[in-house]
DNA sequence: AGCACGCCGACT
DNA sequence: GTCGGCGTGCTC
């Protein structure tokens, strides 16, 4: 027999099936095995087992051995693996390597059969067989107690390990080898934590119930309790024997949305974060893929959550950017989830409060089923907007960060004892710093862009690559000492506000203040606990964030997002102040929020200071189809880097001109350089395509395949992010 | 990706 | 003489 295997090493070269014999080793699809490969040992994934084979049989070797003693990928994650490499143009082994937990590849985790401790059945009051003064095994043997059942590491991290020992030899302890098991569908208990469900929410999740195979547009505003329509699916779907899969944006899995989880379901939940230490996360997908844990939840890839037999695939904020992956591999989570639900014949409920506008056309053309929630639980008023002029302020000698409204306020709400959030989505203190007599602008001397001042550090730092450089004290092109500071940023807010409020602790959470593990989690905490009064940040305090006595939220320079040149710079927009807004008035308290701009006649405004999503989408949507943009076209960008210029130049136009002589029909098709045209001395020039939103990309594809060379990176995207 | 093989410069 | 530079080509 011939196993189908395709190595563990990333690079197009070996992208394909190698054939190797199966020798007498019990061999099947999606083992990992270890193959002989030139001169070396590598590990590699069985696709599949055949009988026959188109290699000259003097170059086939033998499977050296299997890695580990069950199949790491299932038949779906290898149909799956397919699909994601037809559509993304991915090498197959960098799909599978999705679909396994990275540690796992550096053979740092093995261990399955892990050591049970239980206290032994068979003696009547064991506790009376431990001396009163032996503290360390009393508490021991209360904590295995309590729990009934403890692993053995557990227990000894938790516990003095000599005790331990000895309550073991004097069989008060008896330890048992669990292999991980089936867990058996039957016999679960719900745990509803008591919580009733508006009739709102109830029709939703009777409708979902009610049906498989459809994908569900749960629009719900902000406070509408998606969360808890959430949590009732998954428990139904779990008493109908299926499992389900649960995704929330990176940036809101904190502790406590895990916590919440595990509080509901137990340990039929397995949490999958960045978080999780090398063997907790293997575990924890171990559980998956045993079938001992139904629930997975988590960010983005968790979407690959080995499990069999899904009955709901739950995608949170799915307008959030971070559910298409930016660097390679890219994918749309999505995408993957339509895949799963065909695969499983199960649902999909996308679940927003402002979503995405294609979302919502699928959802207007019948392609998603749209569920709404209108009304905010107990019926609590959205907060209440106002726009300011910032024209204005600056005709009434204001050239402050805060216009005159939003600093009243300040001293309003911090004087009456509440909480305010300050949103400012720019990090940094300045955007760029500019001689006044010459008009130099400091740029990265590795990538094509200017540099951010960050007072912090007294530094001028690259956003793109990391670099950092030291400040300007005089112009180095005129030597004038005129420096001139850009846009404002999250460091200069603080200071600001820092100096308004000189007994307040000002909180600042950004990239920058969070780089440290715990610094995410700790900004929050002080926060809620009132330590602080007020909060400055980027879109990370946007979401899901609930603190009850925040009665204000700033936004300070609403603009920022709104005049990139990306086709989706207006909805993003929308989406940022519905959900900044959403942080103000959580409770009893009502809220207020005001909105700072340069351009208050935009329409965007007007949408998101009545809250009033459809219109807001009509007009967007009229607007994408007159223009021609997604969801009306599909946008294909065509990035080629490397380091030489003419050879990026060179290849850039040999793939245009096929384009061109394609029969592919564009909707517009031009090339140029990238707006970032060197990144870390990369040189970087860009296709840019619009196609009818159904055309494949087979041919596209096909093409940089024929143009492909080593002195050159490739890559294609599909309605992109960024265009930078 | 790695690793072998191979064909030219400057060192014990 | 030979140690070692990295260009080219192959891996079932």
């Amino acid at each position: 027999m011939y196993a189908k295997v395709i190595v563990d090493i990333s690079n197009n070269e070996v992208d394909k099936i190698f054939d190797y014999y199966t020798g007498d080793l019990s061999i099947e699809p999606g083992c990992r095995v270890v193959v002989p490969f030139g001169s070396r040992q590598i590990e590699g994934y069985v696709m599949d087992i055949m009988d026959v084979s188109d290699c000259p049989p003097e170059k086939i070797k033998q499977i050296e051995r299997r890695s580990d003693d069950y199949p790491v990928i299932t038949k779906e994650m290898l149909s799956l693996m397919r699909f994601m490499c037809d559509q993304y143009h991915l090498r197959a082994i960098d799909a599978l390597r999705l679909f396994i937990p990275s540690q796992m590849r550096e053979g740092k985790v093995k261990e399955l059969n892990k050591k049970y401790v239980t206290v032994n059945p068979d003696i009547d009051d064991p506790r009376s067989l431990i001396k009163p003064s032996a503290s360390m095994q009393l508490n021991a043997y209360d904590y295995v107690r309590n729990r009934g059942e403890v692993s053995l590491s557990e227990l000894n991290a938790n516990c003095s390990a000599a005790s331990v020992r000895n309550l073991i030899m004097r069989d008060i302890f008896r330890v048992k080898d669990i292999e991980i098991k089936r867990t058996p569908y039957k016999d679960l208990v719900v745990n509803d934590n008591g919580v009733k469900l508006t009739d709102d929410q109830q029709a939703v999740v009777d409708r979902v119930m009610s049906i498989d195979g459809k994908t569900f547009l749960l629009h719900g505003v902000t406070g509408s309790g998606k969360t808890e329509v959430y949590m009732h699916c998954i428990a139904k779907t779990l008493e109908k024997g299926k499992t389900a899969i649960m995704l929330v944006p990176e940036i809101s899995l904190t502790p406590q949305v895990l916590a919440s989880f595990r509080a509901r379901f137990g340990s039929r939940v397995a949490l999958l974060h960045s978080g999780l230490s090398a063997g907790e996360r293997f575990d924890e997908w171990r559980r998956l893929l045993s079938g001992e844990a139904l629930v997975a939840v988590g960010a983005r890839s968790a979407i690959f959550a080995p499990l069999k037999n899904v009955g709901i695939i739950i995608i949170d904020e799915e307008h959030d950017g971070s559910y298409t992956s930016e660097s390679n591999p890219r994918y749309v989570t999505s995408e993957v989830a339509e895949f799963r639900k065909s695969y499983n014949n199960c649902n999909i409920i996308l679940g927003s409060a402002t979503p995405s506008i294609e979302s919502y056309y699928k959802a207007m053309n019948g392609e998603y089923e749209l569920l709404e929630l209108k009304n905010r639980i107990n019926n609590r008023p959205l907060p209440e907007i106002s726009i300011v002029n910032m024209c204005n302020e600056i005709y009434n000698g204001n050239n402050g960060i805060f216009s005159a409204q939003l600093e009243n306020e300040l001293y309003n709400c911090i004087g009456s004892g509440n909480q305010a959030i300050i949103f400012i989505n720019r990090r940094g203190y300045s955007s760029y710093v500019m001689c006044r007599a010459c008009g130099y602008v400091a740029k990265c001397e590795q990538c094509d862009v200017s540099l951010v001042y960050h007072k912090e550090e007294n530094a001028l730092k690259c956003h793109y690559c990391g670099n950092t450089y030291k400040m300007l004290s005089g112009c180095p092109n005129c030597g004038s000492d005129q420096i001139k500071r850009g846009f404002v940023g999250t460091e200069q807010v603080a200071e600001k506000l820092g100096e308004m409020f000189p007994d307040e602790t000002v909180l600042r959470m950004d990239n920058d203040t969070t780089q440290n593990k715990n610094a995410h989690l700790s900004i929050l905490q002080r926060f809620a606990s009132k330590e602080a009064k007020i909060l400055v940040g980027t879109q990370m305090i946007a979401k899901g964030h609930d603190f009850p006595d925040v009665t204000l939220v700033g936004i300070v320079d609403a603009d920022m997002s709104l005049h990139f040149a990306d086709y989706r710079s207006v909805e993003r927009t929308f989406q940022l102040i519905t959900q900044v807004a959403g942080r103000a008035g959580r409770n009893k308290k009502s809220g207020k929020v005001i909105l700072q701009t340069y351009s208050p006649n935009h329409y965007v405004y007007k949408f998101a200071v009545n809250g009033d999503y459809k219109h807001f989408y009509e007009k967007e949507c009229n607007l994408r189809e007159v223009t021609k943009f997604p969801p009306f076209t599909k946008i294909v960008r065509v990035l080629v880097s490397g380091e030489s210029e003419a050879d990026v130049a060179r290849i850039l136009q040999g793939i245009y001109e096929s384009l061109k002589a394609s029969n592919i029909n564009f909707v517009f098709l031009n090339y140029m350089w990238a707006p970032v045209r060197v990144i870390k001395n990369m040189r970087r020039a860009q296709i840019l395509i619009r196609m009818a939103q159904s055309d494949r990309m087979t041919d596209i594809y096909r093409i940089i395949d024929e143009h492909a060379s080593q002195k050159v990176k490739i890559f294609v995207e599909t309605n992109p992010n960024s265009l930078s």
